[in-house]
DNA sequence: ATTCGTTGTTTCATATATAAAACAACGTTT
DNA sequence: AAACGTTGTTTTATATATGAAACAACGAAT
């Protein structure tokens, strides 16, 4: 225009992305749970990406320990390279170290499987767990995925976004159901959002799946914004609910205050962000 | 080279990498424990790739979820998509879902804590743990790495190998020492692995570290292999030796039966891998 | 103030990764 | 046994990812 044109950042955050590495990722999410084998035609129709292509990706995942090939066969699994680097993630996070003992204490004071989660967009990612001992124990692996909005886990940390924020993480209104509970659009979803910010914790007996309750409540941060979620889960009907909720409010804010937080910020100061 | 020329696999591994891949995840692996946040300069330098083409894997690897940026800085930190890899992984070994209420069990029989470990190549990998609730617990993390030849648990996997796979393994005569107990040479090793082959455990006082001991076996599957190996860690000089070297052999076998290892097939009949 | 070395980002010629096509080898079906 | 569809691997023209160079913007050093 003028003078100088003044540089500002790319806005399709595509401009840069590299084919290869895209693609050889996208190979190394299609191997989950159900699908722990996976050959390379597979994987290419799946993918729609041409063999010759998904051959030499393959090749490349195998070379760097990622993929390795099953015995005898032509198909390939995770290969233990990918421990590390998930590994290397949970030490990275102060929240995970300092959130065990507490997440042992609740559980030994409640009985019951205790959870951190942490929101990744639309999920909610199980990253620490402590098991109840009782026959009723939690079968949730770390790592796990839960959509946000149909968990109890998920609406604590949903309800400390503004409604722009809201609305870039949801930017439809129709919302997937799970059970008879869930919110089906995002005006639904904001009501409920609004109780459990006000309440300060997230209380159902079958929210989720039927027969299983649960209570959750936020940790915070230095800055006062909502990084995590920590929950108990128990059989529908045994509970003695408000003694439990102030348990799970005790372990957030324990945790809270060892990252830092200070009840005392006022609100206000972090509406920049 | 006569009328057809028989298409046999290539011999060079490297010949289908996909660069844009292969330093994709260089860049993943860039970060560890110590270095929990990196810049693009810092690792192009590092990695001695170009600027430039770091830049745009760095954005590959955000746009994927690998990576993510670190508040206001232009730094990088693992993103929580790798914890999804790393724990899809897990779940995919039978060994570690079979091996949790055994490592449990042996951990309250001895008051130690107890792991199960896997070999890649030199390294053992800790996948499975179970800590003592005593003030001595363990403190490595899963996906934590340690050289096989300078461990107990290494050595009862090592001990497995026909020379020649173990000359693959390691193909120079010279091993880096971690102390005074750790072979220097590929034949001293040997000589040890003997010794744990025929004795069917390892144990030693401070074969690694100094202070703390450590009690191993290993443990087959069908085949008659070693595929993982599980020990029990003590501080030095407090032990009963016998009873726990029991209790370690006992939790190994027990794992072993459930991936239907049977003792009495003839270990010859293996010599085909 | 000015220079210097960083850094984040962009451009562009060209080295190179890719997709299509073909090959060899296999297992099924006919 | 012939024909067919798979699959693992290789080749090669060409579309494209890459590295070098340059820009803008910053901070530190002079």
């Amino acid at each position: 225009m003028a003078k100088t044109t003044p540089v500002e950042p790319s806005q399709d955050a595509e401009r840069y992305i590299v084919p290869g590495l895209q693609r050889g990722l996208q190979i190394l999410r299609a191997f989950d749970r159900q699908r722990t084998q996976l050959g390379a035609p597979e994987i290419a129709r799946e993918l729609g990406i041409p063999r010759s292509t998904v051959f030499r990706l393959m090749q490349t995942l195998e070379y760097s320990g990622l993929l390795e090939k099953v015995d005898h066969s032509s198909e390939y699994r995770l290969g233990i390279g990918v421990l590390s680097l998930g590994f290397e993630y949970l030490a990275s996070m102060e929240v995970t170290e300092l959130a065990r003992p507490i997440l042992d204490r609740l559980r030994d004071e409640t009985g019951f499987s205790s959870h951190l989660a942490i929101r990744d967009g639309t999920d909610m990612v199980f990253v620490v767990k402590s098991a109840a001992k009782a026959t009723f124990a939690s079968s949730v692996t770390i790592g796990t995925r839960f959509p946000a909005h149909a968990t109890i886990l998920g609406r604590v940390m949903l309800a400390d976004l503004t409604d722009t924020e809201l609305q870039g993480v949801y930017p439809i209104d129709k919302l997937p159901r799970y059970s008879d509970q869930t919110p089906e659009t995002l005006p639904a979803l904001k009501k409920v959002l609004k109780g459990d910010a006000t309440r300060g914790y997230a209380f159902s007996a079958a929210y989720f799946e039927h027969g299983i309750g649960s209570i959750a409540a936020p940790v915070r941060d230095s800055s006062g914004r909502v990084i995590a979620a920590i929950n108990v889960i128990f059989q529908d009907g045994k509970v003695e609910k408000d003694q439990y909720i102030d348990r799970v409010l005790q372990a957030t804010s324990d945790l809270s205050r060892q990252l830092n937080y200070h009840p005392a910020v006022n609100k206000q100061e972090r509406l920049t962000g």
